[in-house]
DNA sequence: ATTATCTATAGATCTATAGATAATGC
DNA sequence: ATTATCTATAGATCTATAGATAATGC
């Protein structure tokens, strides 16, 4: 019944990836240990000779679906090196994104989630987040990019916020209609400057 | 043992409130009957004869905590009627409202799992999403209001993401920051008519 | 007579632990 | 000898149901 050492940690590495899809498709507490281990092919009792507690495994699969998502970020704008922020919102404001819960952003599959648990998740989350930021910094700053670090911060809250709406809806046309404006305004962010109080009325 | 009919539908109407409240702070599955019933003063017993099942009380709940999030709206813009919309995101993008996750906007607090949850509880969602995006299209519309639609969706996306990203990281600086960057942003798209792309470079 | 609530319980599931087993690693 | 995984289980909790109770409503 015993593996090599080589196995083992390979074993572990399997049910924090299985975790991290599990974990944002049912939520945290939507999902048990031994459903978790049968993902990765193993039973329940394995478990707490890899992990400390479910709470744990929470955080480092919380860590990998971070990872996870900032490579696929990665991907996107490898594909079209002239413009990667394009490339990103394409993808992450699609209605694909909305219906790949299990390996869409961690952030708008368990964000609520993640409010209500450790500081060792809302670390995870907090490194991912700030991953995230450092991308769209580069992207949407303006010239002299005094506060490009703002509009990251704006950019990412319209582009969570999007899909968290367009997953909490029943209506598809909604759904679709919270991803193309979130995508229009993310998108003049990006190119637009410093603005005057236009006429208000 | 019996209580009156009246009593009966008061009952009734705590046990939605409470739930409203409880599954803010918990999520659907961080709370059981027995707490829900118990944060009413009643027994688990009891819940049968009011409620289908689980899934109907969240429906219910969830219907009852976007109601609540409305007539919050209206109490702030009620009270600064000059700045309906300066006074909703005065109090929506605040660290109060990072706190105050079982009083908080229910998508905040919810929006993730609600994607998990059957078409009753999105209904519910989705009546209450319709109602922010009326309230907000009335405010941040240009003067002919052809994209205000639009416009409001791109709030409120940022709004929602500003809040859930400020409660999903243990660095209260970075959350304040994303609520101010989100406040800025909304500020700026409610009174900025369409732009043409600014200089690039 | 009806019924809202209670206590009690069924049956499933949850996290976590204990001890057995069989292969690894020294 | 050590240990990764297994089966089995403890003890708690979960949703849902059953039957008793006591007050309402006719």
């Amino acid at each position: 019944m015993r593996v090599s050492r080589i196995q083992a940690e390979q074993n572990r590495q399997t049910v924090i990836d299985v975790a991290s899809r599990l974990f944002r498709e049912h939520g945290f507490d939507g999902i048990g240990l031994k459903d978790l281990m049968k993902g990765a092919g193993l039973t329940q009792g394995a478990f707490y000779k890899q992990f400390a507690s479910k709470e744990d495994l929470a955080a480092q699969a919380s860590k990998r679906a971070m990872e996870s998502a900032a490579h696929r970020w990665a991907a996107a704008t490898a594909a079209e090196p002239n413009d990667p922020f394009g490339a990103v919102i394409a993808f992450y404001l699609s209605m694909d994104h909305r219906g790949e819960r299990m390996d869409g952003c961690p952030v708008v599959a368990l964000g609520s989630d993640a409010a209500r648990q450790g500081s060792d998740v809302k670390a995870a989350f907090e490194a991912g987040i700030r991953k995230y930021l450092d991308l769209l910094g580069g992207w949407v700053g303006d010239a002299h990019g005094e506060d490009s670090r703002d509009k990251a911060m704006a950019v990412l809250s319209t582009m969570v916020g999007a899909v968290v709406l367009s997953r909490a809806v029943n209506d598809e046309r909604l759904s679709k209609q919270f991803l193309q404006a979130a995508a229009e305004s993310v998108r003049k962010a990006s190119r637009t400057v410093d603005v005057q109080p236009g006429p208000h009325q």
